[in-house]
DNA sequence: TCGTCACATAATAAAATGCTTATATGGTTG
DNA sequence: CAACCATATAAGCATTTTATTATGTGACGA
């Protein structure tokens, strides 16, 4: 197991990234199980592109891998990135936070997919 | 003592605040002990004028007080904050956040204030 | 009382953010 | 092959962020 580096300006790269209410729920969902691109654009109240464009800053911080299956894409949370381990910690502190969670995984409705 | 209300919202409002490393140094330093702007901008290499902006974010967002004596304003975190338990937790995930803080409070290198 | 010190505020400019609509892409299905 | 579906990318735009320089303010000390 490799030792991690990090620097506090990495971490600030994170906390900015959870900066968003968007990114931040779209995180704790996947820190709760997989999930397909379709989940985000049922749950969050913006158009398809928006949250794309979300994703492709996940994406750039390498906070999340992709599996294709058929129509969808399904992402998770990347257990190679040097973020992995703090994410679930980070999540933790958030007070309610499962209880969004749960109501956000509850909202994606679709029956073909996940 | 109250319940803390807080939603995902708010919860990404202090991730956005400490998506800055310069803001994330000082609530680490505050998170140790009492600054002084002074200190502040003896750390950070930017103009005074720059720190001062990042200290009014921190205080919209209700984060920290202050306390003056003399020439100096002494800053704290803000004990009534809803984030103020959440804080230190935060910290703590960050690797090596400790070593980043000694260095820089090291750094602060005035005799006749702190 | 006048200059100085720590700090805040204003004004401004450059860059980044986050949405929108329109369009492209690549696998799937008929 | 052709239409379709999930998703990505491009382009445009308003807003926010973060720095800089210049200036204001109020406490302190000679």
């Amino acid at each position: 197991m490799e030792k991690i580096k990090m620097d506090i300006g990495q971490a600030a790269d994170l906390f900015k990234i959870m900066g968003d209410r968007t990114r931040l729920s779209m995180i704790a969902m996947m820190n709760e199980r997989e999930c397909c691109v379709c989940d985000f654009t049922d749950c969050f109240q913006m158009s398809q592109p928006a949250v794309s464009q979300h994703l492709k800053k996940l994406r750039t911080l390498g906070l999340i891998t992709e599996r294709k299956e058929g129509y969808w894409t399904h992402l998770s949370l990347n257990k190679e990135s040097p973020f992995y381990d703090m994410i679930p910690e980070l999540i933790a502190v958030v007070p309610d936070a499962d209880a969004h969670v749960a109501f956000l995984i509850a909202s994606c409705s679709r029956e073909d997919c996940c």
